[in-house]
DNA sequence: TTGTATGCGTTATCAA
DNA sequence: TTGATAACGCATACAA
């Protein structure tokens, strides 16, 4: 609306009855200038409201922004959205050494359904220099970033590792995760163990190897009958318990491989008469006040957010060895649910 | 790591024999050039690998960027990245009129613990030349928002009015919803209703409005030893539990004014043998699976996000009418918890 | 301690 | 259709 242009480091020089280089050192508390102008540029500065360009100096400084870009996939789901919290946890953290750093901000953008746009973001974001990049890969080929890496912008993939190059990458113990959940299911004695989940490239192939594993190892022999890693939301559970128990040989116990599937089995649980057993991936709000209490495999994303920062931070902050791989435990939180 | 510097436009323009300013013209669609130099450019360019720099772009336009900053509360609170997450739908939603837009991001930082920070923060993303503000006002005096929004920033408000100033501002209807999850207790004959919920500025004041005056339109006296806006999360629940059932004439129903209030709640209906009806404000994944269902009054921050992003896309596509205010409907969800 | 001249990478102006 | 020149706002090098 109002047109009063922004005031310029020139402005407040003429105001303070200085030149902009002395102006510049006053706000840049270089020192070496008389107590008396450093109070007159003060003064001006705020008379004007003077605030700098970031842009300018930042053109002239060949620097970089105090920015960390995060692109995520589908930002409908709390999941990512926890991820952006543990990242803002991490930057924000007092603890580092790096204490009186400017404020740093989170640049973020999720590819929304369209995954193709994932290279468009990214390279959005690297126009705007952003000083590092963390990217949950939603593509099957991740081999553009490998290029901006050795441009030297710190980048590090989160939840699943980069395809077709090699970054820094910080991921949930997936596999292992699904098997020690499995695993508790066949110490209670079952055998007929189902598996429900949302498609994913990665993270839910790992956890079906996982679930693989635990009945390989003992020796119970995998009925893809009972392995659907199809659902689309809670809702969606409804219909594959129907198949489930329609089976000659229900299952007795279920492994639901992330939030919408435990959510949407307890729903099952109320409405059927249907009690198996269960093992939940991802830990959520509800899980220990419902009954019965949920046992889980913890997955946190603030830490998978957490950690990837960190990596970042580790790189800003001079390390320049090889890329690295963080695994994020995925502790079992054992309540009632496993239990027959 | 590499020094490769970055390609300029006259790296371009000279590596096709041409000018800058070709170049320019070529690489922004300008028109007006002859073919076979536009292919030269453009040959030129990718073979450079080139990506304008955006701030000295930015800085010769005197353009704003394509980001609309975010200032929020403590992140720590999955409400706020859920207001984020309605932003993120609201600013990339396809069937908004001003279709073949530019990429847009969010700038996002919290004020964590910290509400003094508040201003700062806002400073630091108005350098950035953030193109418009979303804020949640933590601190008492958002005064210093009404000078950015004369400025022409657009600026509006999330969950909380500015206190100050009068600039847009998304509000949830606190007051109503609370009121109305009140008179559902009230109607199945309860007297004894407890309030619990953690302490807040505003939106909490408004929902103990809302409490108090659905008792008095029904004639019921406010026993203030039945309030307690002071849960720090949802285990500081059971202490306070102890209480309300320690007294002469302990509630027989329960209004939870949040979340963490909510989740404590259930878990003092497992571990005790309180059964008190229950309504809670703001909706939760548990709440249609837990048993019993509870009833609840929707708080959606994602829509509180996608309306004030509205907001902002208005001013920027160009109106410049008085501050509005929207307030987003609280409708009651019934389920179980609320019958006695 | 202070100021002048110059350049960062881009676009705008205006003349050719 | 093109290009030389200036300017955006700031910081750096170098003088004074």
């Amino acid at each position: 609306m109002s047109a009063a242009k922004t005031p310029t480091l020139a402005d407040v020089a003429d105001r303070a009855g200085v030149s902009p280089k002395t102006a510049s050192r006053v706000l840049n508390h270089e020192g070496n200038v008389r107590p008396d102008k450093v109070a007159r540029v003060l003064a001006a500065a705020t008379e004007l409201g003077f605030t700098p360009n970031e842009f300018a100096r930042l053109l002239r400084t060949r620097g970089s922004t105090t920015t960390i870009g995060v692109v995520t996939a589908d930002i409908g789901d709390p999941f990512w959205t926890g991820v952006i919290r543990g990242v803002e946890l991490a930057i924000g953290d007092p603890d580092r050494d790096d204490v009186g750093h400017p404020q740093r901000f989170i640049l973020s953008a999720s590819t929304r359904e369209r995954s193709d746009r994932e290279p468009e973001i990214v390279a959005a974001m690297v126009d705007r220099r952003v000083m590092a990049l963390l990217v949950v890969p939603t593509t099957t080929d991740q081999s553009y970033l490998g290029a901006l890496a050795e441009r030297g912008v710190p980048v590090v993939c989160v939840d699943r590792p980069a395809a077709g190059t090699d970054v820094d990458a910080v991921v949930a113990d997936d596999d292992g995760g699904a098997r020690r959940g499995v695993e508790l299911l066949i110490a209670q004695g079952h055998r007929r163990i189902a598996f429900v989940g949302r498609p994913s490239v990665y993270t839910t192939a790992e956890r079906i190897a996982g679930y693989r594993a635990a009945l390989r190892a003992a020796g119970i022999v995998v009925d893809d009958r009972l392995v659907h890693p199809t659902i689309t939301d809670a809702a969606s559970v409804g219909p594959i318990a129907e198949r489930l128990l329609s089976l000659d040989d229900p299952p007795t116990a279920v492994f639901t491989a992330d939030v919408a599937a435990s959510i949407g089995m307890l729903a099952c649980r109320r409405t059927r008469s249907w009690r198996p057993a269960m093992v939940a991936f991802s830990d959520f709000d509800a899980a220990p006040v419902v009954e019965p209490t949920v046992t889980v495999v913890h997955n946190d994303p603030v830490e998978l957010g957490r950690r990837a920062a960190e990596l970042v931070l580790d790189r800003l902050a001079g390390y320049t060895g090889p890329p690295r791989r963080v695994r994020i435990d995925t502790p079992i939180i054992e309540r009632e649910s496993h239990l027959a």
